[in-house]
DNA sequence: CCAGCTGGGTTTCACAACACAACCCATCCG
DNA sequence: CGGATGGGTTGTGTTGTGAAACCCAGCTGG
């Protein structure tokens, strides 16, 4: 049964890249994840246009991905500010792999721009794949992609 | 030091977007990787217009994520293939943290629509993060994204 | 009490990226 | 010679993006 037989937006890579696979998703939830959740401080720290960002926060608001919060600074009116929701969090481990994988092939000589440490302990992180069996799976893994219970065949 | 001060688009995450960060570049290296490898399949496969296909594999191609591998099939004049080079074999630890996110919240009721396994023993594969500590950081980690050596105030 | 400032957006419009279909070209086969 | 492939390139409209202007509510200073 070859790959090709199955269709390719059905597969979870699509569904989630059909999500936060633009320029902009994953960069706002990098700041938010960062602490960068308010409107005005997304704009000017991404550069985006303010439209723009203003979508791309009521997509992944609608999405479950971001909690719109209400909060009011003492002497200002209430607003609202941008945090991870919980499925939000889980994509952090999709953040390190971007960030792992540009460190190792596309940071100049000075080294990696930034790196992600472990907020309890203060250690480097690192993403791993590791098989059911306890294989490590090292950096270049060898995988195979088969169809699961949800696939469906191509139209 | 606030996050903020430093520029966001030198940022590892930043520039791997910049690179792969569109709605085809990933589904391209999906199905490379799973052995679609000439030009007609993966647009049918796709179902990308082929002027953006042919752009991409040019983009991938001189980003050093493909080879672009002569081949000859009997009776048939020599063509190309497309093949996943060193640095984009290293794409997989991405796709699998693409594929993971997707099947625990995008999936339907049925199931993941597609399972990875190991190719060496079969068995199902799993991206994890872990610190240097040898913490294991489950599924919302808690992070701290700090300027590296390669870091940059912004503008 | 009115003017202005600030955070958090929406609207408008020009322009770049994209999708679709058609076309091209070299080569092999009959 | 005429067609059939694989692997693209070239139009032409449609969608997405960005810059800048505008809006609105509520505080704050005069």
């Amino acid at each position: 049964m070859p790959f090709t037989a199955y269709d390719s937006e059905t597969c979870s890579i699509a569904r989630t890249l059909a999500l936060v696979g633009d320029r902009w998703s994953l960069l706002v939830l990098r700041d938010v994840a960062n602490g960068v959740r308010r409107f005005d401080e997304l704009a000017d720290h991404l550069g985006v246009a303010r439209n723009v960002l203003s979508e791309r926060l009521r997509r992944l608001t609608a999405a479950g991905l971001l909690d719109r919060v209400p909060y009011q600074d003492e002497g200002a009116r209430a607003r609202h500010e941008y945090r991870l929701s919980g499925p939000g969090r889980e994509l952090a481990v999709l953040l390190v792999a971007f960030l792992t994988w540009g460190d190792r092939h596309l940071a100049g000589p000075q080294g990696p721009p930034a790196v992600i440490r472990h907020a309890d302990c203060g250690a480097p992180v690192h993403v791993t794949l590791r098989c059911e069996d306890g294989h490590d799976l090292g950096p270049r893994p060898r995988l195979r992609l088969e169809p699961g219970p949800g696939s469906r065949p191509r139209a």
